[in-house]
DNA sequence: CTTCCAAATAAGTCGGTGCTTATGTATCGG
DNA sequence: CCGATACATAAGCACCGACTTATTTGGAAG
């Protein structure tokens, strides 16, 4: 799982609506098949671009594939922006509000 | 300018390597070409697609071009992860110090 | 076992993308 | 002017990537 994959893998638009999808909860391929003009190897093959990537992760039952987001994927994608957070300072204040509302 | 456009100017390892190259600092197209192993042309071609993607500037005197740079075109990119750090607790106390460290 | 269903894989098509060489457009220096 | 330099654009090519249909794998159910 490298970078690239993981750029690659965001780079097309019906991959990150898959992605969006699975984020909300977990899904068989037939349920997340439904919500897509694609056939179904479509969505495997996205799947399969997914979890080569890190951002989906797969539990078999029976003859069910349940597929759901796995957000730590984004790891490095973060991080790789992170590296440029130094030349932007304009952002960190917003950034920062967030968190702020985060704590408890 | 749009999320795709983003994406897809990010997924390729050669254009990330220009963006990376002219965070450090402006630069002719000249002087770029000579950190890479592809013609002239190609540079312009990827630097036509940051620029497009909105991460990149240029500046025109005489006839060199000096590009550079524009870190907050990101932006887009990390409101779009923002959306699932909820899912995605464990970076949170992380990104809190690295933010901490930057009060002074 | 046979049939049905969920999902993955195979194989082929087709447009997009990254590269090349060739050419065009300005600008600088003589 | 003129040649050289910096960069952009044009055109062609090879590969990649997203899709399709057809087929395979494997579990569930009769």
């Amino acid at each position: 799982m490298t970078h690239a994959d993981l750029f690659r893998a965001l780079a097309d638009p019906t991959r990150r609506a898959v992605f969006e999808r699975l984020a909300a909860g977990e899904m068989t391929v037939s349920e997340l098949k439904a919500g897509f003009a694609v056939s179904q190897p479509a969505i495997s093959q996205h799947l399969a671009a997914l979890r080569g990537a890190g951002l989906v992760e797969e539990r078999r039952q029976g003859r069910n594939a349940y597929y759901r987001a796995r957000p730590e994927g984004l790891a490095p994608l973060t991080d790789w922006v992170e590296r440029y957070r130094t030349f932007w300072p304009a952002r960190i204040a917003a950034l920062k509000d967030v968190l702020k509302g985060m704590d408890q």
